[in-house]
DNA sequence: GGGCCCGATGTCAGTCGCTGCCATCACTTT
DNA sequence: AAAGTGATGGCAGCGACTGACATCGGGCCC
């Protein structure tokens, strides 16, 4: 991964290319440098080359920086459950989806994501935006199952408990040393919840 | 339930009893006049009688007046989880926990819950804060549960699926027409719950 | 090539949430 | 009555966020 860059990126100011990219990128600096609360949006806007003003336009507030990936994991399990076979019960389409993940939670991004989870879990207001990102993921994914037939109660707890599972294997994934497939590590998750369950 | 005061309170303002009460009750009152986001502390206090400083020290945030009640919720559930007879294995301590809510979701506090679930419900923010006070909720109860000599994993379960009810629950007594006994409420939902996973 | 259009950015002023600091008030204690 | 204490007010200030308008860069039309 590329190293932290202390000062403002020259060359790359006004109408350098990537904007919305360059802010995102010296936020997560920044918040992991000096926390999110002691970051102003002006110093975040600064070192990408821009202003305040334009990080605004780029993202709604200063926590959703963090959060641009979501929608695009959203897209990528919904269509995962909606392609599942049909012969898949409401457990292995939630189980393909998360299998799916492993596109996005590869081993590039593994440092990235560390960061990440590092910077979030150290405040609470990062981690509330959390919390309501993964209830629309949950939405979102009990709304695909129910498009496949599913009964409403079991889309919605079907989908929690895969949110659950979710939760479990990036857990593992980002804190564990040795540097473990995506894949493999839904596989245990989703087999310890069975084990539990039944 | 008394009626809306839209002016200021007379003889209640500084150093009236309950200054505390007066702003809680300012404040729901005009989230659900004019929305949250086109309320001002300002306008809360002044209505209550008080000032915009006054107001910040008796709630953390403009969003937390709306959750002062979640603390003593919280350990009324603790509580009852942990006063469950010995006999009682998980899912019965909870159950008696949930039940034992009815103390406070009661027939005079109904229309209050109402109004506040409107408010919250129609504003992104206070949903998320919602979403953080039901995750401290969950986990204060796994907390309970492991001290019973509840395995991890089937506390954190046992307390998400708990709180899953509760949520039921509580959109059911406060929605439904006629006006339920919570206890009964939470009989009903355990029950579905039981039918689903079983 | 010159003029024109348009999206991205900058600039500026302003509102509001929230905090620190110190003064003031009502009530209690001694 | 003097001192102490807890709650409140007043004020200054920072930072998040927004609206309105100016400006820049690049592409399009003729």
């Amino acid at each position: 991964m590329s190293v932290a860059v202390n000062t403002m990126i020259p060359g790359m100011s006004r109408w350098g290319p990537d904007a919305r990219g360059r802010l995102a990128k010296a936020a997560l600096e920044l918040y992991g440098e000096r926390g999110f609360d002691q970051t102003t949006v002006a110093e975040i806007a600064n070192r990408a080359g821009l202003t305040e003003r334009t990080f605004f336009r780029h993202f709604a507030d200063k926590r959703e920086v963090l959060f641009a990936g979501s929608a695009e994991l959203q897209k990528l399990l919904v269509d995962a459950v909606a392609n599942a076979p049909t012969s898949a019960g409401p457990i292995e389409a939630v189980a393909a989806a998360l299998l799916a993940a492993g596109d996005v939670f590869n081993a590039e991004r593994r440092d990235y994501a560390r960061e990440r989870r590092a910077v979030i879990s150290a405040n609470a207001d990062l981690r509330e935006r959390e919390l309501i990102k993964m209830a629309s993921l949950a939405s979102a994914i009990a709304e695909a199952l129910r498009r496949r037939e599913v009964s409403d109660a079991a889309a919605s707890l079907t989908a929690e408990a895969g949110i659950a599972v979710f939760r479990v294997t990036f857990e593992r994934w980002v804190t564990e040393s040795s540097n473990q497939d995506w894949r493999a590590l839904v596989r245990e998750s989703l087999e310890e919840l069975k084990v539990l369950v039944g």
